[in-house]
DNA sequence: ACCTGAACACCGTTCAAGT
DNA sequence: ACCTGAACACCGTTCAAGT
């Protein structure tokens, strides 16, 4: 890809590995993933990651950061794509979230592993939450167009978000029999609305 | 532990394997699980492992399986205390796979980790559908109670699960916030029943 | 049938030394 | 500030040889 004879600086080394990194864990999983085998792919010696990376767990979480970031980018795009009804922005959320799922299986595991979850970063605990947020404010604006159900918004996210959340992780490991697959997606946003529904 | 000499045969190293397998993950994640150690714990020579498992994946597959295996067992013993109506059978299921995932983080990760999705052994795959059939004929008793809305099974089913799967993987990994995991299954197990209730 | 132990090709991490 | 390269203590897997 580069003609130029490589310098002794690498430029921005953390980026590189971070892509390369993404790159191999979606072709060949999270247990192909070596910072050895990152660094001989980059032409850079073996050691060289650990300057920008205290141990292979911080690259992990740093691409876990990545892939929140990512979502909330294109779910956030999507429901602005959307119309404004709560209806509209749900499927918007869902399929954002199931087409990220299905492009990022791997990473999707690696951001809700419990490998990093007691003492993940804060950045890291912050991206998951801003995501989660984003649920709480759609069921928030929901409840005053008045087609969500009155009471705390949370009390109503959480399982929202749950319910998205698992048909995300199901669809990502493919582990849907592929007829339930088809209209998968469709059967549950429509439980989720009836979840919503003013009584 | 034990004071007899160990013989050269282990009695029955492939069943030890993964007691102390499961062990080591409870207590220190499976980043810390080695074929080696387990060995080195075990008193038996490291080569010895790959007698019984082909592979270190072939071990995990196996400790999936047995998660499977003890997550129907442990839901079905529990549904069969509660009471018959829909509402008693799904919250015994629901706090069922919330105890397991409580109890068994580590592993519940492992048994739906992309890692062995596409080519997972025969056995583990059948486990986890026998588990999802659990919902599935949950529904349909739900309707022939008429607690239920009418439909076809899966299309109903598959939601369920959905919810139920997510807010066990919630749980597991700890980043429920604490005042939500309060009456958060609560709130989830209601609006199941929300988008299970017949019209 | 089951296990040992040497061998091989890998790891992650550390750290002096180089630029 | 950033990277190299040797060193260390680990891996998983294979395979002849032992019991």
């Amino acid at each position: 890809m580069q003609t130029r004879r490589r310098p002794y600086h690498h430029g921005d080394l953390r980026a590189a590995l971070l892509i390369r990194a993404e790159e191999t864990l979606r072709d060949k999983g999270p247990t192909a993933l070596s910072l050895r085998e990152l660094a001989r792919d980059l032409g850079v010696s073996h050691g060289a990651p650990n300057r920008h990376f205290p141990d292979k767990q911080a690259l992990l979480d740093a691409l876990a950061l990545i892939g929140f970031e990512r979502l909330i980018e294109i779910s956030t795009a999507a429901q602005e794509r959307a119309g404004e009804s709560f209806a509209e922005q749900l499927d918007a959320l869902a399929r954002a979230f199931v087409d990220f799922a299905l492009t990022n299986a791997a990473l999707l595991d690696l951001m809700y592993s419990v490998k990093h979850a007691p003492e993940a970063s804060e950045a890291l605990r912050a991206a998951e939450q801003r995501f989660g947020q984003q649920v709480v404010d759609m069921i928030g604006e929901g409840q005053r167009r008045g087609e969500v159900r009155e009471g705390p918004w949370q009390r109503l996210a959480l399982p929202v978000f749950t319910t998205l959340r698992g048909y995300a992780g199901l669809a990502a490991n493919g582990t849907l029999p592929t007829e339930t697959a088809e209209h998968g997606l469709d059967d549950v946003i429509a439980y989720i609305l009836r979840g919503c529904a003013p009584d």
